[in-house]
DNA sequence: TCCGTTTTGTTCTCGCGTTCACAAACTCCT
DNA sequence: AGGAGTTTGTGAACGCGAGAACAAAACGGA
């Protein structure tokens, strides 16, 4: 995706601040092959060619090796790449060796999912709150989490230093609750409600939006039926 | 893809195929208009400029007047769009004026929330039926509809021409069903696993994937939180 | 009818991302 | 030790998308 305009991404650098920049597409690109890396280790692997890993998460070699040169020479010429060496650090690069706090906001049928969802734990993020502003589902636990009303927001964020949120509430609550938890100190909003969400500079927002997806797919599924018929 | 490389798009296109070919990245934004028009019906307007329109789309208006101009000229010079032909005319680009069976593989916890997901019927989708491999499931209804055996999958697709599949079951089992999907005729996956799907030339493949969009995040939360001491 | 105002549709330029192709570097074998 | 074979890392070319800027077209008022 060129640019990438799913995400509002707005960061302030300061000139002295040499750290390397990562373009926006493979910063995408990265999480795949962490992904590709930890199945390769768990399945025994101890070295790899970029050709192999390539193959794993998808894309051509010639591109991952490019990607992998923005974050340095973790490579052997002649040989490839330890697995768990790259493995770590990619890890590093994104920032998940260590875990980070996530608080859930909509605990209706796809926050349970989100809720139930094992890859959190094991991919670097810790679910510390599911909210819900329905009270008929306060005490419930979901995921052995106990739902808390959607005001215990601020007191949350605070305690857990919260950075990153996730909205799965109706479409009409969408903004009030990014707005809260902006003005809570959340500056990462990943969003399911199928809305534009505005938010302040310095504030991340990736959006996932089934129907998009779906109608992306009908396009070229159109396409196919109209330009040949079978 | 070069635009795109979240969906693995071959389309066979034959020379005396006139077809304006859409940008992938103005494919992509289309459903965003489609759903900025429909709110923007729904609140009673009836003609909207390219400025508004981008507002409410979350994109330039420079870019909105390009995307549309791709589609043909349905704007009036001085005065702005029609909000329902336009919607009608995108509608019908992206071919969602009439409405694509699909079928949901996995009823867990994400099927169960996409099974129940009402954007389906509003957007252009019709679940036409819910599989799950396991049988203790079978006979129950989830959202109005039984779930039914995965091995009915190609009975389904023949019986209602079914182009699109979604693939909502664990990794391991997710490639599985995607060559059962592509052999029994479906040619559109969105998929929710998180694997890398192989699949043959001409079928489409869009994932959604919850653990990557929060790694993007937590890359960009890192680096504020590095970047610039607060 | 004519002119000013508004807004679309399009052209042009720039920058980013992808890909090719190759030099550098490492291993293995003789 | 030296040469053949591999594989990484990167410089350069190319193509696509974003945004600015402007010409074309429609409307309205005098």
């Amino acid at each position: 995706m060129p640019g990438n305009e799913r995400a509002t991404h707005v960061t302030a650098r300061t000139p002295t601040d040499a750290v390397r920049d990562i373009p926006e597409a493979t910063v995408a690109r990265l999480p795949v092959y962490l992904r590709a890396l930890t199945a390769l280790a768990d399945g025994g692997t101890v070295s790899c060619s970029s050709e192999q890993l390539a193959t794993a998460a998808g894309v051509n070699s010639a591109k991952l090796r490019k990607d992998l040169s923005y974050l340095g020479s973790y490579g052997t010429r002649g040989v490839g790449y330890d697995v768990e060496y790259l493995r770590y650090q990619i890890a590093r690069e994104i920032g998940v060796t260590q875990d980070w706090p996530v608080v859930i906001v909509g605990i209706g049928n796809l926050g349970h999912a989100l809720a139930n969802f094992s890859g959190f734990r094991s991919r670097g993020f810790r679910v510390v709150a599911l909210l819900d502003a329905d009270h008929t589902l306060h005490e419930q636990q979901v995921a052995g989490i106990v739902v808390r009303p959607f005001d215990d927001l601020e007191q949350i964020v605070r305690e857990n230093d919260v950075a990153i949120g996730v909205i799965s509430v109706p479409a009409f609550a969408a903004q009030d609750v990014a707005d809260r938890m902006v003005s809570a100190g959340i500056s990462s909003i990943l969003n399911f409600a199928p809305i534009v969400l505005t938010v302040p500079p310095g504030v991340d927002v990736r959006k996932v939006d089934l129907s998009i997806e779906l109608q992306i797919l009908a396009y070229h599924e159109q396409r196919k039926a109209h330009g040949e018929p079978v």
